[in-house]
DNA sequence: AACCAAACGAGACGCAGCGTCTCGTTTGGG
DNA sequence: CCCAAACGAGACGCTGCGTCTCGTTTGGTT
């Protein structure tokens, strides 16, 4: 329907957009504007600033090849670990974190984009470790990865307290105890 | 500073009006329509409609003997059970669910809200579990709640899957297998 | 190369809600 | 009884909404 270059270009504009007004500050006239395009193509495509900035993101991660990766030496206890330090890096780095939260927690107000964030990046996640998880021999493999993502989310989302590595190192010992 | 008859007209008012329109349709000029109020007395004490009515409702929980209480029958894991079915009948209650989920997430936006909400209402109710867990002999009390409520908020928050008796019931196997 | 329908940029339109402001009225403690 | 604080009402200019028209590209088709 829309031209790649249009798609593009008003990609552009709203991840330029999002750092300097925040999530609550972008508006379609303004993407528009800084997209040099009329508000009409904008509507063509999108129902509003948030539906334009998530499906921005999702052509982001694609292009930054965002395939899943958990690591796997053999040594299980020290690949989660690894593998939820990495997560906590990724949700707190602090040129993204506010976006980053601000951006999944308004979505799920949308039931269409909270399905569509669970379809192409939590629900993958969750599968690729559960399926590490399944192959150190665990049994209840999906309820292990709620365990294991559960309480970082809600430490994230929440605020509930910073993340230090004591905190994740004892908290991948409690996940492993309560698997194995 | 504002009287106690207008925070409670306004309170009532904001109420009523969230289910109706929905926190996203909730306005300062629709909130003092509804009170009966001029907007000037609202701003005088808020800053938001989002404001008002996380007020209106720690107001409520308040007036509702919003006691925190852990079943402690001497059987742990029944007690867990207990406590986290009754936490899932409260977040998935129809009536609330959408309302609820939706002024959680919003007030993310705002750290002072978040803060208050952890202040009032996140952080008794997580001492109050932790309180029960070191009763029970168990060692690092508050990480093994954070284990407890993390999995549960996260399938709520990020709508990652539905509530069912036996999801419940193989959670806090797992949480009592970690902790002990 | 000429054509044509789909996609586009620009911006006008009426509307809703914002946050600030004034103005007279009510209210309740000293 | 008095008076300052709190209040209700609503006017104000402004921003962004979502819809609409209009004339202009653009890229595939014949």
């Amino acid at each position: 329907m829309a031209r790649a270059s249009t798609v593009a270009r008003v990609h552009r504009a709203v991840l330029d957009l999002a750092p300097e007004v925040g999530v609550a500050g972008l508006t379609m006239e303004g993407v528009a504007a800084r997209a040099g395009t009329g508000k009409q193509t904008l509507y063509r495509s999108w129902s509003s600033p948030l539906h334009i900035l998530f499906d921005a993101m999702l052509a982001q991660s694609r292009a930054d090849d965002g395939r899943v990766d958990v690591p796997d030496s053999g040594d299980l206890e020290a690949d989660l670990r690894e593998l939820v330090a990495a997560i906590v890096a990724e949700l707190t780095d602090p040129s993204t974190e506010g976006l980053l939260r601000d951006v999944l927690t308004r979505m799920q107000a949308h039931p269409e984009l909270a399905v569509e964030l669970h379809e192409r990046l939590l629900g993958p996640q969750m599968a690729a470790i559960a399926d590490r998880l399944g192959r150190a021999g665990l049994a209840g493999a999906d309820q292990v990865t709620e365990l294991l993502l559960g309480p970082v989310f809600h430490r994230w989302l929440l605020r509930t307290g910073p993340f230090t590595e004591a905190w994740v190192r004892a908290h991948v010992g409690l996940v492993v105890r309560a698997g194995t």
